[in-house]
DNA sequence: ACCCATTCCTTGGCCAGCCAAGCAATATTC
DNA sequence: GAATATTGCTTGGCTGGCCAAGGAATGGGT
């Protein structure tokens, strides 16, 4: 394979990581396993998070871009750029909304639609791959041990958003 | 804050992701840490990814950058932009290597070795905050389940990347 | 000595994702 | 009703990161 291999690299810990080494594990798991997740979608035509925007197309139906925005937690140009290339490539399709003409609908075509059983099983087969050697137990375990760390980081966020919008000047 | 805030996504299963509940919290978990890690090294002049660059070299010195390229596990054509902004920010110096005139060798400056404080600082202070409320018994498990996922994405990487090298017709 | 495979790096092209800036349409306020 | 704020989206520019392709130096085989 002539591509990088994320999951290849070395365990060791970096010395400047002592601090963080659960943040410091987070990180290159999370590389592999977008990186395993990019290699799968890939047979199917997509680019890595593109399948996110296509599973909440699905769940939704038409949609604003305002509301994708919010959901995915992206950036509003990444969304349009993003968009553009999914249309480009027949899976999406756009429309302004005739109720706010600010507003553009979106929503998968058929195709796009087509793609869902083959994202289905991408993901349930990178799950086993992934949590293979886990009992039950231990993947209920983990999967609450990140739903605090999402909180954790959730709460850091909006602290960290609201710092700039606060227009009184006591704050 | 006009930034995008990959925290604040609904953390509602999407529907197409109901064979991979895991996956894709851990997707959400670290696009949140990669997000707060990315806030705290914007304060020290770094980008996301810069970091652990920065970390190999303070912990081995010179390095040919085919060695930073296997540790880090990432495609080459990435590293040598990588290195191109770091030493064009004065972080990173690089010289040929007199014993092969191919490679490079590359080291942190002492404005580069400067930053080591921070960078720590920064892992600690993100591993407290997205670690809040975890005790150490399910900080260490957090740590070995995840490193179940990466030994096990690992051996998946190291599977299909051996598939298409294989000379051998039989194969 | 020569040819060839391998290794090391670079360039160009592409996508995800961010920020800053800006335009258009709606909602709000006076 | 008009001035103002807010919302919704787009463009340009930048980095991280991948792939494909190619050039340069090394090493191995004959």
């Amino acid at each position: 394979m002539t591509a990088a291999d994320p999951a290849c690299a070395d365990p060791a810990l970096p010395s400047a990581a002592r601090g963080g080494p659960v943040g410091h594990t987070l990180a290159r798991v999370s590389r592999a396993h977008r990186f395993a997740m990019g290699r799968r979608l890939r047979a199917l035509g997509l680019y890595p998070g593109q399948e996110l925007m296509m599973m909440r197309l699905w769940d939704c139906g038409a949609a604003r871009q305002s509301e994708l925005i919010r959901f995915l937690g992206l950036d509003p140009s990444t969304v349009t750029k993003m968009l553009q290339r999914l249309e480009q490539c027949g899976w999406v399709r756009r429309r302004p909304d005739p109720a706010d003409r600010r507003a553009v609908l979106v929503e998968a075509t058929e195709r796009g639609q087509a793609l869902r059983a083959g994202v289905e099983d991408a993901w349930s087969d990178l799950e086993e791959s992934s949590l293979a050697g886990l009992d039950p137990a231990e993947r209920t375990e983990l999967a609450r041990l990140l739903g605090v760390l999402a909180e954790n980081l959730r709460a850091e966020a909006d602290e960290a958003g609201e710092e700039g919008d606060c227009p009184a000047p006591g704050c």
